[in-house]
DNA sequence: TTGGAGTGTCAACAAAGCTGACGTATTGTG
DNA sequence: CACAATACGTCAGCTTTGTTGACACTCCAA
């Protein structure tokens, strides 16, 4: 306190540029979800239905198992979405081959289509952010979200990108 | 496609990379609301209560109407919570002196004292995160996520901004 | 064969959002 | 002054998405 500036200039760690860094991820994540949420509003889906899909996707065979871990949520919460979704048939439910107990998951095509139209509306949102603010901002924000994570969502942050490239 | 790498590469635009980009904004938010969330659920509030709490700490005096508009909820949504936080004297409601009609919401002590310990345990982990991450990652990670934001949403940001500094 | 893991489902509940309707106090306008 | 509009609060009812707790079934492995 009262010790001036220092040399190396600490001042992006002021609680003022914490606080503005703070309300930016707030307002940043609204807008993230605003694409998405008026797709499925449309139809008789939420966000949870969003995300059920999207990781889906992201890994097809995934089991209930796994899919509860990413999403932190409770097997009787993820249920009720994961049912709608393959009666509505846009996910398909099939049982294990090493271990029958299992259920692998999987997208059907109706389901990737949709998959693609929620994606594509938030990709461009990211694109335009990404585009304008150039390379070396997008290796800032990566590198600020990844250590803004919990240690255990962060090992499933990275493992997921192994899995895609 | 199939033209091989553009010379000022645009690699960081590929779908993997926004898809990758997406799922660090969506890990992340879950760290960024952990902590309070962990100190709110000891008590009987909610995400929602701590909105209210921040916005009203930042700007105090502000009106219902204008707290509705920053949060974007409906005001039976944010009455409902705003109630409890009266009857429990954190947050005082004082009758406009120009207008009579509005409310100006200030926090009490208590209120205070309540807001202090949720964002400095939400700072601590923004202060880690920027520290690892450094002033030009941390110039780049703002930067996005301004991008990122709705319209109406930036304005509301960068008027707060204003406000705070 | 038996214990435990993985899965699904029922019931009940809570937080936090929504719409619609209505009442009251206050203010601004014609 | 009369009246419309604004700001706020509240009642009732509904939805989504989360939670616990209890229980049943299948199947693997010791």
């Amino acid at each position: 306190m009262g010790e001036g500036i220092r040399s190396d200039s600490l001042l992006y760690l002021t609680d003022e540029q914490l606080r503005q860094g703070i309300e930016a991820m707030y307002f940043a994540y609204r807008g993230f979800t605003a694409d998405p949420d008026r797709i499925l509003e449309s139809m008789a889906y939420g966000r949870a239905h969003h995300r059920a899909i999207h990781f889906i996707n992201r890994a097809p065979g995934t089991t209930v198992t796994n899919l509860l871990a990413i999403l932190g949520v409770t097997k009787q919460s993820l249920n009720r979405v994961l049912r709608t979704l393959i009666e509505d048939g846009l996910v398909e439910s099939r049982v294990g081959t090493s271990d029958r107990r299992e259920r692998n998951l999987y997208l059907t095509e109706e389901g990737i289509s949709l998959e693609n139209r929620l994606s594509d509306a938030q990709r461009a949102r990211m694109r335009a952010a990404f585009r304008d603010a150039g390379p070396d901002a997008v290796s800032g924000f990566r590198q600020v979200l990844e250590s803004m994570m919990d240690g255990e969502l962060r090992r499933q942050y990275k493992s997921l990108r192994e899995n895609g490239q």
